[in-house]
DNA sequence: TTGTATGCGTTATCAA
DNA sequence: TTGATAACGCATACAA
């Protein structure tokens, strides 16, 4: 049988250094208000007991944590990584910690994940993309925790956001793609049932559409989660459908990928037979061949800002708003001229 | 001038609804003990102030948080992404939270990320390899916080694991490598330095090569961080060395992707010219041209048993040891015969 | 079934 | 410079 041994509190520190718990709290804190000698026989009994001061009791006392959330909708793949990455070492060099939770693509989780990261007492949170059911807006207010967009940018949307058009730069691309061309698009989308950021990106191929005289109820779509199997998938099903499209733009990296995947199985050279885009800008995007045309999201800008802003609004900062940071066109191998018929 | 309102406690909720705090703490976690009528009344109190339970009090007056802290080396890339969300999801089915960190393969960065997961109220961590400062292991042990290790497996080593043998997977690889009649090899690694898997996988190499009648020292080797650019670097300068290898294992697919990238980009045929093979197994393995070699790790099973032995744990159980799961090689198109000189 | 009262580990205010 | 002590928000043993 063994006896649990309690982890030792600052109590248990306090008797040891034969001081009161307010000073070894001190020690901690306001090292400089404690002498020398108190503060180094304080330590010492730290060290021995392996204490490790409480969060909870320390964010219950301080009313803070210096801690802020954020909510990703993946980890599985690396579209969100590189950002977070920048956004938590920003987050670092000011002394905040960052709490990171992933949704798997679902509203409920991403709601239940939101209150439980405010329940830990995050400062503030970071979510993707605005779309999201109205009672969580209105509870992070109840709470008064601020919240940061990224990943879009919507200037009509009165919230502090940190992001880039992706109807515009969707748009762009299509444009690109008509312009060489191609007549007959297709689109690999992730579902944009609660996606604001698929769904306009599809609107960016429409209005790229209408602007040259094509009808966007004529552009082929296929919509599935984000996997590169599904890219795969996706492609096989468009691949089967008459008139082929000879363009197959995609809604991220992953789903291209899965999409060059398949086209190479199937036998079809890219551009030559096919061109394919993608939506992103992640590093998969270069190790297929050839180089995947996509989008270039400022994953790392992103994150930096994200960072800054939200620190910014943690210390009561209210004048926050929209900012677009823009996503440029890389176009690359993977998208050609449409095929002589 | 903002009033800031503060967010609502359970003695608001208890007001609003004219009961005791009591009574509102059953509804939320003892809900049968308590009226129909009540409950309705103390929810929709709870409903329109939009109360969310301070995690913190909660776990300081209950001494428990259900919440299981993993700290990985990356979020980068996916190698630990998948085992990671079987991870979650076995942990969500038991009623256990996952709070995950990540450490850039920093020690000091882990040691900082331990602590602060224990004082946030971990019941339990779940690390990844063995190799770390001893004065860790004392800490947790004072803190009388279970710790697993993950994706390694090494009989010797009393501590709580489930993993797979780096060694001897990496030496099958090897062994298969030596058959097909390479005899100058060269090994992309991540660096050893507190990186017992990086390291390990390296003695599978030379108990191979040993095995064969060669040297270990002849094995060409360059250390470098875990990154596609990484690896396409390491490629080439291993390239540049005469006599030139004629199979390059790499110590993980991520470096193998870049080593296979600037094959390309040198003009180089895999595996004509030159063998490429990875280790992990992860999606990147089948988007390339040729697939990559590489040894399969077992990533959801390693997740869902690590969660499952994780909670055991946590209820006490004191049984537990070392387990292997396996890792199974992958032979794919990226690895061919030795080049006719 | 509901309410009262106490303690959880820390910070911060106020005295000493 | 240090020490008592009152919050902080919640769960729970006990009383009603």
């Amino acid at each position: 049988m063994k006896l649990t041994k309690p982890t030792p509190t600052l109590h248990d520190v306090a008797a040891r250094a034969n001081v009161s718990t307010a000073t070894v709290s001190r020690c901690l804190n306001l090292p400089d208000q404690v002498t020398r000698r108190t503060r180094d026989k304080v330590m010492q009994a730290i060290a021995d007991l392996g204490y490790a001061p409480n969060f909870g009791a320390r964010a219950m006392a301080s009313r803070r944590t210096n801690t802020i959330g954020a909510i990703i909708p993946t980890m599985e793949n690396a579209i969100f990584a590189r950002g977070l990455q920048a956004f938590q070492e920003e987050l670092r060099t000011h002394g905040f910690t960052m709490l990171v939770a992933s949704s798997s693509y679902r509203p409920d989780i991403e709601q239940e994940q939101i209150r439980s990261l405010v329940a830990r007492g995050a400062d503030a949170l970071l979510l993707i993309g605005h779309e999201r059911d109205p009672e969580i807006y209105r509870f992070l207010e109840a709470q008064s925790i601020p919240a940061l967009i990224v990943w879009a940018y919507d200037p009509r949307i009165a919230r502090p956001s940190v992001g880039f058009d992706n109807r515009a730069a969707m748009h762009d691309l299509a444009k690109e793609v008509l312009r060489r061309g191609h007549r007959r698009l297709a689109l690999i989308s992730a579902p944009v049932a609660m996606n604001d950021r698929a769904r306009e990106r599809q609107e960016g191929i429409h209005d790229a559409m209408c602007a040259a005289g094509l009808d966007p109820r004529d552009l082929q779509l296929v919509e599935t989660p984000y996997a590169i199997e599904n890219g795969a998938m996706a492609f096989d099903a468009l691949m089967a459908r008459q008139p082929r499209p000879t363009a197959v733009l995609c809604g991220n990296d992953v789903l291209a990928v899965g999409a060059m995947r398949r086209a190479r199985e199937l036998g079809l050279r890219v551009p030559d037979d096919v061109s394919i885009t993608g939506f992103d800008d992640i590093e998969l995007a270069q190790v297929v061949y050839p180089p995947l045309a996509t989008v270039h999201v400022p994953h790392r800008e992103m994150g930096r800002r994200a960072a800054q802003t939200l620190i910014g609004m943690v210390h009561g900062d209210i004048s926050v708003v929209a900012v677009d940071l823009g996503a440029e066109l890389k176009l690359r191998g993977s998208l050609g001229d449409v095929p002589a018929a």
